[in-house]
DNA sequence: TAAAAAATACCCTGCACCGGGTATGTTTTT
DNA sequence: AAAAACATACCCGGTGCAGGGTATTTTTTA
């Protein structure tokens, strides 16, 4: 017997789900998170086998979710089930400790597959994500720089609309560091252009 | 007898939807589509009595799909079922002739009350819809103005990263007019500020 | 057909951001 | 302890866009 928690903020796709596993001898649920708090405390309560879960949630996101719950209990197998199929996404999935990544695009018999294949200790990806990429991991954990802490609180404040100077303001830095960090920024992530760090700073809140 | 067609790119909420309607002696599944385009050549085909579709779709958006098929089949009752609650979706859907609005936070079961209630004529509104500015609908009619057609090709363009120079070659016109054009869409939109149409256009597109 | 709206195009000012540097102190990693 | 990364702060030049106008032609609506 697997048990299994779901995470997930669309009450309809749980239903689905409900009702594809309730002939389903091996597997049972035996809890629902709406949220990626509500997910963490019911993981600790009741130790599941498998965690499925969203990425894009209130309150925690999948990933962070994902990395509390292996420091406790790293035995769990936790799949992603999300509509995002960007490199970054399952990149940071699988560095927090996920076993498996699916599609919502997927047909949903695809769910059990996971499910039973994570519970076995074996990893699952959809076919619809690119793994070639996840040895390029290795590589890229020497590149890994991506941004630092200072960075990320001043893209942040770009995604909220904020101007050079307001950040500066509310850093108590000067602007000319603001637009220093805004440039590095430019360069680490390959971008050009006067609008890319702002576009760059709204998709990424958007989409996990 | 209802019959049903279903559009929705995420196979998972489908094969849901599928589960749930499986033993429902009513309600009768005669087609799915993944996209807009597929939606309104397939409802042409079956003239179904009720179509349940996404918003945020591939090739034509949801919206533009239920104008398509109210020109052609006006008798045929289109639901809405996004995780958009904003009031400008719900809005547009309604003026494109929609007769229910469902929420994919909302239970599945939903999903079989909105479309018996539909058949038989009426609307249905998932209770999580503010529906209170419907009434305001009539007053925003005259304040409908919302943008122009060339207004709205260039902030596609400019959701797409393009520079006023870039969006003017496209266009043939020159810099001038697609300045002037970003001007007026400001005043419109009731923005103001450098990125602002930037993020109204990422945003926009993005939500449905 | 007259009036309103949209599309075209230009003027000027000013500022925020980019692209390229340089520099220095601190923190972290090796 | 030495090297690398980070955070801080400044310089200059250039440019794209906002904010404020004005004006003409075309299209749409009343």
């Amino acid at each position: 017997m697997i048990t299994l928690v779901i995470a997930e903020d669309h009450q309809s796709l749980i239903d689905g789900i409900h009702l594809l596993l309730k002939y389903d001898e091996e597997i049972t649920i035996v809890g629902i998170a709406n949220d990626g708090e509500a997910l963490v405390e019911l993981v600790a309560i009741k130790q599941p086998d498998v965690v499925l879960t969203d990425i894009k949630m209130p309150k925690i996101d999948g990933i962070a979710a994902t990395k509390l719950i292996k420091k406790d209990f790293p035995k769990t197998g936790i799949i992603a089930f999300t509509m995002f199929d960007q490199e970054e996404a399952v990149t940071q999935m699988v560095a927090a400790g996920a076993s498996g990544y699916l599609l919502k695009n997927s047909p949903l018999e695809e769910v059990i597959h996971a499910i039973k294949s994570v519970a076995k200790g074996n990893l699952f990806f959809d076919k619809g994500i690119d793994v070639s990429f996840l040895n390029k991991q290795v590589t890229r954990t020497a590149t890994k720089s991506i941004l630092s802490k200072s960075e990320k609180e001043i893209l942040v404040l770009i995604g909220q609309g904020k101007s050079s100077g307001e950040i500066a303001s509310l850093r108590f830095t000067s602007v000319s560091t603001v637009e220093k960090h805004r440039k590095n920024m430019l360069l680490k992530l390959g971008l050009s252009g006067k609008g890319e760090l702002l576009r760059y700073a709204i998709e990424k809140k958007y989409d996990f």
